[in-house]
DNA sequence: GGAAAACTTGCTCACATGAGCAGAGCTGCA
DNA sequence: TGCAGCTCTGCTCATGTGAGCAAGTTTTCC
C-alpha cells in the first residue's frame, strides 16, 4: 500500500513541476504548511520520483562522469547522453563530437598528437572546428588501412585534424599486420617507418578508438584479418582490439605471435602516456571499452551512457 | 549546425540539474555573469531541453488534463502517467485507481451514483477505500453479466461500491442483450426492472467504462455477442461500446435493431447528466474514447496519458 | 507507566532566483 | 551619416526556497 505522504509528495510534485506554483500556493491547495510542501518535495527527489532529463545530442551525463572519475583509474570522462537514441552509430557519432569537443578544449594544447584511424576517429576528426588549435603536430600511431577500397581513410582524418588545428600530419607509411614477422622488422626499422615510430612514441598526448572482436572488425574490413581469424582470438579471449593489437578482459595481448607482425606504439607506451584519451561507444564495446579502463590503457575516456555503466559495473 | 547559446545553455543545465551547482557558481565556471546563466536555463527549459518526469504509479499529467478541459467539453479530466509502463493492464489499473481517487474527492458526494460493469469498474471499486462516502446508493445502469463463469462480477462491483460507501447498491435484474425485442420491452415494463430503470435515470451522477469494438469486447466474452456479430459491428463503423451499446466515432448508435434489445439506460440521458464520468484507458481504446469525449457522452473522464493525446487529436 | 529517543512541525534567517528596468550595442533604412 | 527600433547586458529589488533550530509529538523500551 502507498503511503500517504509519498501520494502527497507526488502530487506536490505534479503542482510545482507541472504547474510551476509556488510551494505556498501548493500549501493551500493541500491544506499544508509551505515548510511541509517543502520537505514532501525534497522527499520526492530523494525518492528518485522526480526525473530529469537534459534531452539534447550534445548533452552530457555529469554525475556519471564523476563515478568514473571517481570509482576508476581514470583523470577524466566525458559520458554523452544516450537519451532516444536507438542506434549506436548515433552514440558514436556523438561521442565522437564530444571527443572533437575535450580535444579542443585540452590545456596544454598537444604540441604532438598522436592519433590510431577509423570510423570513430574519422568522425572527431569531421567534428573539429577549423582552428581548433594553433599548430599541433598529429601523428599515427599505428598501421594504415591500405588493403581495401577504403585506403586513404586513415591518412585522411590525419590530414584533417592537423589541417583544422593549423599543423602538419605525420603519416605511418606501413600495414597495421604483416604476414610475417621478418618483413614487420624490416619495416619497423625502415628509417621512414622508424622516424613516425619515435616521434609517436614521444607525443605529448594520444587519441584513439577502439574495436569489438567480432566478424564487423575494421581489420576484417581491410582485410588485415579473416572472419576465422578472429573467430579464433575470441575463443583465446579476445574482446576487442586498441591500435590494432587484440586484448583480453585484462587488457593482456591475446595472440603474442599476431601482436609481433603488428606495426604500431606498444600498449606499454600508451599505460605511460601521461594523456591517452580512448573513444569508445555503442552496445557492442562495453567488453573492450571495460578491459582498457581498467588496465589502465588510457586516462581519459569519452563514451556514452551505458557503455560508462558498462565500465562501472552496473545494469543499465 | 548548433548555436553557441544553446551548447551553453546545454552545459549550464548540466552543471544546475545534475551537479546542482547554484547558477553563480555555473557563471564562474563558463565565465559568465549569474544572470546570463539564469536566461539561459530559462531558454533551455522554454526550447524543450529539459525534461521533468514524475515516475510513480500514481503520477498525473496536469498539462494534459488542462488541454483537454480547454479542447474538449470536458468539464473536467483526469490523466494518469504512462512512463515506464508497458502493458494496456497497468494503464488500466492506474486509471481505475485514479478514478476511485476522483470519486472520493467528488463534492458533492452523489447521493445516487449509477454504474456500468466490467473489468475496469471492478478495479474501481477495489481501488476505493471502506469510508470513501458516508451513504450512497449505487445503480446498475445497463444489464449485467449472467451467461458464463464470471455470473455475480457485475453485482460485485456495485456491491463492494456501496459498501465501501456506507450505502447500498440496487442491482439490475436483466440481461444485457435480449434476442427479441418483444423480451427487451417485456423485462422493462416489468416494475423489478422499470423500477431500477427509473433510479438509474435519475442518478446524480454517473460512473463507467467502455469497450473496443473486437473479439475482446466484455460483451463477447460475457455470451451476448459472436465474434462475427462485432466483426459486422465494426464493419458499420463501430469503435466500441458504453454501457452496452455500441456507437461509430460520431457517437451514433451503429445497429438500431441492436440497440433496441439492450437493456440500460439511454445515452440521451447520459448526454444530459451533469456528471457523468467515463474511465477508458489503454492503446486499444483510443478511438471509443475519442468517440465519447467528443459526441458529449461523458462530462469528466478519466484515462492515460497516450489516450488523451488521442482524444486531443495529437501523435503520442 | 514513564523516561528516553526519534521523529515531526513551525519557525527564523540567509541565500538563490526571477521580474523588471535602464543603458549599451547593434541593425536597418533613408 | 544619422536616427529609430531592436536585442542584449548588467543591474536592483522582491520573492521563493533550503538550512538550521527549538518546541511539540509520537514511538520505543525498560
Amino acid at each position: 500500500m502507498i503511503d500517504t505522504d509519498e501520494l502527497l509528495s507526488i502530487r506536490a510534485a505534479e503542482l510545482y513541476y507541472e504547474e510551476n506554483k509556488t510551494q505556498d500556493e501548493i500549501g493551500a491547495v493541500l491544506r499544508l504548511t509551505r515548510w511541509k510542501v517543502g520537505r514532501l518535495l525534497a522527499q520526492a527527489k530523494a525518492s528518485g520520483f522526480i526525473r530529469i532529463e537534459i534531452v539534447h545530442p550534445r548533452a552530457r551525463r555529469l554525475i556519471v562522469e564523476r563515478r568514473l572519475r571517481e570509482h576508476t583509474g581514470l583523470s577524466d570522462a566525458v559520458v554523452v547522453s544516450a537519451a532516444g537514441v536507438s542506434t549506436d552509430e548515433e552514440l558514436q557519432s556523438r561521442a565522437a563530437q564530444a571527443a572533437a569537443d575535450y580535444l579542443t578544449a585540452l590545456r596544454p594544447v598537444p604540441a604532438t598528437l598522436g592519433i590510431s584511424w577509423g570510423r570513430t576517429l574519422h568522425e572527431v576528426a569531421q567534428g573539429l572546428k577549423p582552428g581548433w588549435a594553433r599548430g599541433v603536430n598529429v601523428v599515427q600511431i599505428n598501421g594504415g588501412v591500405s588493403l581495401n577500397r577504403r585506403t586513404g581513410t586513415a591518412a585522411a582524418t590525419a590530414v584533417t585534424i592537423a589541417q583544422k588545428g593549423m599543423g602538419s600530419a605525420t603519416l605511418l607509411p606501413s600495414p597495421a599486420i604483416l604476414e610475417r614477422v621478418e618483413t614487420k622488422l624490416a619495416i619497423e626499422s625502415d628509417r621512414a617507418v622508424a622516424t613516425v615510430l619515435d616521434l609517436g612514441s614521444a607525443a605529448s598526448a594520444y587519441l584513439f578508438s577502439a574495436g569489438q572482436a567480432d566478424e564487423n572488425s575494421a581489420l576484417v574490413d581491410s582485410g588485415y584479418l579473416t572472419v576465422a581469424q578472429v573467430a579464433e582470438l575470441v575463443r583465446k579471449g579476445a574482446v576487442g582490439d586498441i591500435v590494432g593489437r587484440y586484448i583480453n578482459a585484462d587488457g593482456h595481448i591475446v595472440d603474442l605471435e599476431l601482436d609481433e607482425r603488428t606495426i604500431g606504439i606498444r600498449l606499454e607506451q600508451l599505460r605511460r602516456a601521461p594523456t591517452a584519451i580512448a573513444v569508445i561507444a555503442g552496445s557492442t564495446k562495453h567488453a573492450v571499452a571495460r578491459a582498457i579502463v581498467s588496465s589502465g590503457l588510457c586516462t581519459v575516456l569519452v563514451t556514452d551512457e551505458d557503455t560508462a555503466l558498462a565500465v562501472l559495473g552496473e545494469a543499465p
